[in-house]
DNA sequence: ATAGGGTTAG
């Protein structure tokens, strides 16, 4: 109270400036709503000097109401309690409204028991709905069940609004049957309640149900939402039905029903999930308002299908926008950064993470940065981050793993992965052994790979740890144990084996071990160009040139292009720049090719063979 | 003067 009347002397002086004395209550709440919680202040400050907080009990829910609806609960409940007067159930309902519909569900529940202990005043239908979903965000079944028979003892089992919430709280909780037993006991069903059926399920993984319950809306002739819609598409979206995706978005149009920013989000998701950016995007630039949702599905859209350039495009425009983002927004546009090996972009969105206090143990979060560091280079950065997480995952031991894999540095692999605390799983063990690959340790990789078959891990060998093993021996010059292996290794695993066996073979000058298999990639994969290069490379280091003129010659009839590799780098102030083989498109093309022969012959000159 | 239902991540 001492606080609030501080706060009245404080701003009365504004409010008196800016408003006539004492206007209407409803044109104070217009001005309050517009100026949000420095309006609710203001007009609390009005109402407390003017005398009316204490003769309107109008007045004081209208400020509770105020308050909540700017996120400000704790201010709301200040307000009620500070009241002068006892407050009336129409204030303890817009309390008790303003704790659940602001995640207070706790003190939203101290608050209900409070008010049955009043033995002045019984919570009516307004009561029901904010307490119903308070248990709802607590979980908690046993009141929720305690509370369903309050409402049959208070006469109130036929109030639509409770019985939404009833039945929201069964189907998140998965009691089922209670739920349909409410939903049909009642006289009359609304869209709302029909909803909260179609979302609960689907929710809940019952997509069939959510479904039917969808089809059966549609016949008793209900027209559906936005909410309805965003539902109902999230069934679509999680079983990958894209055809039934699509066939919702055209009756959305076809039906004109407003689609709501909701909606829209779950149309661009739909649409990044099956690879169809082009509608994604055509969604996302049609929207007149967008959120914190539209622009991370829109961005994950982009990163779906690979485009990271689009990707960061995308989020400047959403830092422009001035749309804060989340840890969902950094773990979508990390990879991209990762992919290009933008470090500084990487080290900017990092800090800019930090300062908003976005990274708080978000473990998806963490792992995301700790893989971003990793491959831009900075293993002893991603390292230090995975030291300070608080709880590491499996996906951060296997991030970190094939990090030191992927920078030669075996023996760090090895010795994480005998200290790691989680078990392993396949990634794992793919990890840990191009590690020993890389880093030449032959016999700590077979020692790994021989308990594998002897099922020490619960894991059985695949084909990635085939492939491997053969890069492992191949490396080693170990090459007909490698070809053992690359026997082994099946479908596109075993053209992969296949491949890195020839490229060992090459390294060690075995030109005719590598071109009796030269032909056996071709064969088990005839749609991966790669495994063509090969054979052809193959024949043109034996100089066998007859054969390499067939090879080419079926390729050209099969129409099998090679794709083009690119790479990019990063310039400190001057952006990202990409490049494909032979491009001469860069402004300073030449300068970057001299540049290029000038390494290149340092290194041959520091006594580096390819 | 006060009330119920929704979407995103390795």
């Amino acid at each position: 109270m001492k606080q609030l009347s501080a706060l009245a002397r404080q701003s009365s002086d504004l409010a008196a400036s800016s408003l006539p004395i004492l206007p209407s209550l409803s044109k104070l709440q217009q001005l309050a709503a517009g100026r949000r919680l420095a309006g609710s202040r203001e007009l609390h400050a009005l109402l407390l000097t003017s005398g009316l907080l204490s003769s309107s009990p109008a007045a004081l829910t209208s400020l509770i109401s105020l308050y909540s609806n700017s996120s400000s609960p704790v201010d709301a409940l200040a307000a009620f309690s500070s009241s002068p007067n006892p407050p009336n159930l129409v204030a303890w309902n817009a309390a008790i409204s303003a704790l659940s519909s602001n995640s207070l569900s706790a003190d939203a529940l101290r608050l209900f028991r409070r008010l049955r202990t009043n033995p002045a005043l019984s919570p009516d239908r307004f009561t029901f709905p904010c307490i119903i979903k308070a248990l709802t965000d607590l979980g908690d079944i046993i009141e929720i069940r305690k509370i369903h028979a309050l409402l049959f003892k208070f006469g109130l089992d036929s109030e639509i609004f409770a019985a939404s919430a009833v039945v929201n709280a069964y189907l998140k909780m998965e009691f089922v049957d209670c739920a349909e037993k409410v939903f049909h006991d009642l006289p009359e069903r609304d869209v709302v309640i029909w909803n909260s059926m179609v979302n609960g399920f689907a929710q809940t993984g019952r997509f069939t149900e959510a479904k039917e319950y969808f089809a059966e809306m549609l016949r008793e002739g209900i027209v559906p939402t936005g909410f309805t819609i965003t539902g109902v598409l999230s069934v679509f979206t999680s079983t990958a039905d894209f055809r039934a995706g699509r066939r919702i978005h055209a009756f959305v149009v076809k039906t004109g029903c407003d689609l709501y920013v909701s909606a829209s989000n779950s149309l661009i998701d739909l649409y990044g999930k099956c690879h169809g950016l082009e509608e994604a995007e055509l969604v996302f630039e049609s929207m007149l308002e967008r959120d914190v949702f539209s622009w991370n599905s829109m961005i994950s859209a982009s990163q779906y299908s690979g485009d990271h350039v689009k990707a960061l495009q995308l989020f400047g425009r959403m830092l422009l926008a001035g749309v804060q983002p989340d840890a969902i927004t950094a773990t979508a546009i990390l990879p991209a950064i990762s992919q290009i090996a933008a470090l500084a972009s990487g080290q900017e969105t990092h800090a800019y993470l930090l300062r908003h206090g976005i990274t708080n143990g978000d473990v998806f979060l963490d792992n995301a940065l700790i893989d971003m560091y990793a491959k831009c280079g900075s293993i002893d950065d991603a390292r230090v981050l995975f030291d300070q997480m608080p709880q590491q995952d499996l996906a951060s031991w296997n991030i970190m793993i094939d990090a030191y894999a992927s920078h030669g540095r075996g023996q760090d692999a090895l010795e994480l992965f005998n200290s790691m605390t989680a078990a392993p799983n396949e990634v794992t063990i793919v990890g840990v052994l191009s590690a020993c690959s890389h880093g030449g340790m032959v016999e700590a990789g077979r020692e790994i790979f021989r308990r594998m078959e002897a099922g020490e891990y619960g894991i059985s060998p695949a084909a990635e740890h085939y492939l491997c093993m053969v890069d492992m021996m191949g490396r080693a010059g170990m090459l007909e144990a490698a070809k053992e292996i690359a026997a082994k290794a099946e479908g596109a695993a075993g053209a992969k084996g296949w491949r890195a066996y020839v490229t060992a073979c090459k390294e060690k000058g075995e030109v005719d071990r590598a071109v009796e298999v030269a032909e056996r990639v071709v064969e088990m994969e005839p749609e991966w160009s790669g495994g063509w290069v090969m054979a052809a490379n193959a024949y043109g280091w034996a100089g066998k040139y007859e054969e390499l003129a067939a090879v080419r010659g079926q390729m050209r009839r099969k129409g099998v292009r090679k794709v083009v590799g690119c790479s990019w780098v990063e310039v400190a102030g001057d952006g990202v720049h990409a490049f494909v083989t032979g491009d001469k498109g860069h402004p300073r093309a030449e300068a970057i090719y001299a540049a290029v022969h000038g390494i290149a012959g340092w290194v041959r000159d520091g006594g580096c063979v390819e």
